[in-house]
DNA sequence: TCTGTTCGTTGCATCATATGCAACGCCCGT
DNA sequence: ACGGGCGTTGCATATGATGCAACGAACAGA
């Protein structure tokens, strides 16, 4: 709406891929060399960019800053912590916790495995959406035809043989989902990776975040996984209740 | 420079103090409600914001996307996440590596602590700049004049009664870090942990990062402290070589 | 149910402001 | 010494951002 506005932001995911130069950043914005100094002078005053010693621009410390205040302001996040951090204590593996927002899944508190097997992933990291437990929970939430009409936009990347191949797997699964009120992913993004995750819900009963525990294939027996799943339940469940509780929900 | 811009970057840091409406919004800015409307409305179509759905505004999910791709990124962290692996493998420890960057030092790399008592602290997050071990060696590789310029400006908390007090007393702490080639932190920060970093270096011997380890008091002697020097150091030379190796500096 | 208030939204006329141009200066390579 | 590339600056133009005023919806109180 804000056509100088958006030529700024349009620079922040283009330097996302890497440093680059003026003439560069001009190039790709379609713009003369000085508007874009401008914007750039501009991006750089408020950190959000930062010059290195060749002159070139990369993304600046600022965004780190917000991007960390911001999640910890989310009341979400902060009351489910110390029970990820116990569930984690329990079951020693590594757990997670997702939100939806603008037809993307985010991590936005994660808890280390204690073994040594380390998952690949960081907060704030979007979540492979088409097979993540935590991404069909929250996706399930969603209306029939909001469901439909992202299921249709997504791509089905087979990360491996057992992902979720395309729209109408996907719709079929978010269904299940839906019906049964918790989730797994069985080796859909990492070969020796499952998981199980339940939703955690607002006073309205909307699915406002997802938890999930992540385990290798070769810990993990599937009578282990049923104890994993109702101890999973159980914390998410006492995570909703604490959440609507102490939180007034903002609307139905 | 853009007025434009600046006032639309100026809800960011707004917003990461919490959710807030559009008049709020246009108040802080001290422009027009119409006007906060459009600048929000570009700033959400890049993702940058987002409404919930009582309408107020928060920070949104790109920002978190953004700064993952920009950390992910860097090199130095690249060339230094296998060391810091090896590191936490050989001590145990949590192991932090962190740059400078506009007068702000934050983490980019962590490894946590195999033992149960973590850090508080995270990728991104700005560090205790008058305390940490790697703030000390990043600062004290300023020239003289920039170094008294940031020590004046800074604030000194006293974490605990053994943080750096003022200005003085970081400037001597900073030329003896300068001269030795490695800093510790020794309960500045918080009571019971202490800790030792080294820098890593580019070829034309500034540093360009830095990387510590932090360990509780009562678990580290002073003897052991020592061995973790060594070994602190040793892997920040590894990291050095292979950073000068593969990397050309960008200009000396 | 009606009324007053608050808050987000829209269209529009005005002019502040972002834009592109051209010229300059700098660094680097030849 | 010379030429090319790149970042930077000042300036005239008109584009596009701004504030206004009016509308509409949601809400509270009577």
């Amino acid at each position: 709406m804000s056509q100088t506005v958006d030529r700024a932001l349009s620079i922040l995911p283009l330097l996302a891929e890497g440093p680059a130069d003026l003439g560069q950043v001009a190039d790709r914005l379609g713009v003369h060399k000085s508007t874009a100094l401008r914007l750039l002078r501009t991006l750089h005053e408020h950190g959000l960019v930062y010059r290195q010693q060749d002159q070139r621009y990369r993304l600046g410390a600022r965004l780190f800053a917000l991007a960390q205040e911001a999640v910890e302001n989310l009341d979400v996040r902060e009351i489910a912590h110390p029970h990820l951090v116990e569930l984690n204590a329990q079951c020693g593996h590594t757990v997670h916790l997702a939100v939806y927002e603008e037809e993307e899944v985010l991590y936005i508190d994660k808890v280390e495995s204690r073994y040594p097997v380390r998952m690949y992933s960081r907060i704030g990291k979007p979540v492979a959406i088409t097979v993540a437990a935590v991404a069909k929970l929250l996706l399930a939430d969603l209306s029939e035809p909001e469901r439909r009409a992202v299921a249709e936009k997504l791509d089905y990347p087979m990360y491996t043989s057992r992902s979720v191949p395309n729209a109408g797997a996907f719709l079929k699964e978010l269904a299940v989902v839906r019906e049964q009120g918790w989730a797994t992913d069985l080796g859909g993004h990492e070969e020796s990776i499952n998981c199980v995750g339940a939703p955690i819900r607002g006073a309205d009963g909307r699915v406002v975040a997802a938890l999930s525990v992540s385990a290798p294939n070769v810990v993990v027996t599937a009578e282990e996984l049923l104890t994993l799943l109702t101890l999973v339940r159980r914390t998410a469940d006492t995570i909703s209740r604490e959440y609507s509780g102490t939180n007034r929900p903002e609307k139905a």
